[in-house]
DNA sequence: CTGAAAGCGCTTACAG
DNA sequence: CTGAAAGCGCTTACAG
């Protein structure tokens, strides 16, 4: 091993006895190298500790190999979950992620952007908020690619990846229906992102089908603390629901210990509650917590095998559709056949 | 805006009518620039959406503004929140993380540390694994600079942030004692990284002590699973303990939900429980656990401080040590006097 | 304070 | 398959 400063692959092509260009080549999948001098190269580069200078190469030919990972509150744990499964398939893709963290604002999310272009990411995968059309294009025309997880907007040249929340809002309805529940409630959010969205007029879409009131709690939040708060406001209500559905799992958990904890109700038997994400806390034994399952593993390689893909100019952007499936557990009661809607 | 591809400093430097040197200038901080030229030049990057290439700029001026946080096991609980606190942190003080996954193979780390020198990191956060003295050196030597958080190991040119977790497991012990528990339990972890061995210790050391012996469940893993498993076993012992720590929080919720839902006893009632991390599930209703918090702000403060502070070779190594402070909820009985030991 | 010039480490036509 | 040469977009002495 050298114990100078930067080895480059000047220093390894006269350790090699070749060109700097063959040297390049080398390390270049599919570079027309004859295998001897590839051999000498290695040889070489090993002995030296040379590792090529990604910094350089992204200058020169466009493939930084980085990809920008836009999100908000990565400690939550369904986001957490996502940029790990994420960031572990790109790099066995070759590609190493680059986090930028952002607050709601669009101003962060034009901040983030700007700072994926300046790195010339190959890449912009966004979780968290939307990047106004101006910027997109702009990002697009720079020639990196945006894949949007959970927003709703098709765009030339983007990937889209997102669930069927409204038919997931309908099947809790459902579920909650058939397994005998009479006043429904819905915890939901004012976020206002497509998928809470979506999931949030799914139930109510069925509610109106079936002709059932709602006791809806509309939370500007969608953490623990705001369910807890949510429970016990709407348990407390004259007109108290006897099954809720909220629109993610750490509401569904709010709500759940404001009813046992705090209103001494019991779950299921006074109400059921349905979640929606299946972070891992909902199979803890204290929740063991029916909800939606997002199929993160499968987020993550969609993203994957498109980035793979080779880019053409003027691609039509592309969606990806993927099931948001239920997960039985036990804050519902289980109808004697368990039906699939 | 512009409607081409990338610009660069010389279509800025045309508009603004100056040459290529005064907007580099202007982008660098505390350069030598008249007022009027760096308006001029600022007025025109701002109209043409130019942003300076950090890919360029990190290739000649060892200035990356990349960081790298090497981690495993991102989506639990503890290590998503220092993530995005560390993340945030970073951001803000001008950097930009890169994300590298491990898992726990000393290969992995290797690759880890390999692939941030490839893209010129200013520096290396490790909170998972330990580099081999060859390749820390080979970090050292080309520039980079290393912090390591919660491993412990001094070397010239690092920072070592650690807890003082062999205090805190002699609290624990000594908490435990106080408020009445006679058979202590330890649930532990063969996962032997210094800060839980360090906790081990002084739980261990203060039991010696006073004389008190131990019931032992030595955990592979530190997570929920496990500690449900070590809490079956554990409880079902003929000399249960009726007081017990456990090295981690999640461990601890683990523990705690077999206690009550796999044996039906109640805590602190029956059982005491002490865990580590204060992650945020640990102040839920269904748990209120009595922990110990890792302070992740000042952590990653700590670390910002020091990489903000210019590097100077040969520069001894530095290792800042925080206190873990008790943080009293529900799970162990309360003193008279709650004292701070 | 300013500009012309050299150079960071690489890749990629181009010619052989 | 191979090497000499040009060039990616920037920064930084150097001279003025």
């Amino acid at each position: 091993m050298s114990d100078h400063v930067p080895v480059t692959a000047k220093q390894v092509a006269e350790l090699a006895g070749v060109s700097r260009a063959a040297v390049s080549r080398s390390f270049t999948p599919g570079a027309s190298v004859s295998p001897e001098t590839r051999r000498k190269v290695m040889a070489a580069a090993e002995a030296l500790g040379y590792q090529v200078n990604h910094l350089a190469r992204g200058l020169i030919s466009a493939q930084s190999g980085l990809v920008a990972l836009i999100a908000a509150e990565i400690e939550t744990p369904y986001r957490a979950s996502l940029l790990s499964a994420l960031s572990q398939a790109l790099q066995s893709a070759g590609k190493t992620p680059i986090l930028i963290a952002t607050d709601r604002s669009d101003e962060s999310v034009k901040e983030a952007l700007h700072k994926a272009r300046s790195y010339r990411t190959e890449a912009a995968v966004m979780f968290s908020g939307m990047p106004d059309t101006a910027l997109a294009d702009l990002c697009l025309r720079n020639g990196m690619r945006l894949v949007l997880i959970n927003r709703d907007e098709t765009r030339e040249g983007t990937l889209q990846i997102r669930l069927d929340d409204r038919q997931a809002g309908r099947s809790a309805f459902n579920l909650l229906a058939k397994t005998g529940c009479r006043r429904m409630g819905l915890v939901s959010s004012s976020a206002g992102t497509p998928s809470l969205t979506g999931r949030i007029e799914g139930f109510r879409e069925a509610a109106r089908e079936a002709g059932a009131a709602l006791g809806e709690w509309v939370a500007g939040e969608t953490g623990y603390e705001t369910g807890l708060q949510a429970g016990t406001e709407l348990f407390a209500r004259p007109d108290a629901p006897d099954g809720v559905f909220c629109v993610t799992d750490l509401l569904a958990m709010g709500v759940m210990d404001a009813a046992r904890h705090r209103l001494g109700l019991q779950v299921p038997r006074d109400a059921a509650i349905i979640g929606f994400d299946n972070i891992p806390q909902a199979g803890w034994e204290s929740y063991r917590l029916t909800t939606f399952d997002q199929p993160i593993d499968e987020i993550a390689v969609a993203t994957v095998d498109w980035l793979a893909a080779p880019a053409e100019p003027g691609m039509p952007g592309e969606t990806v559709c993927l099931p948001a499936r239920l997960v039985w557990r036990d804050t519902v009661r289980r109808p004697l056949e368990p039906g699939r809607d």
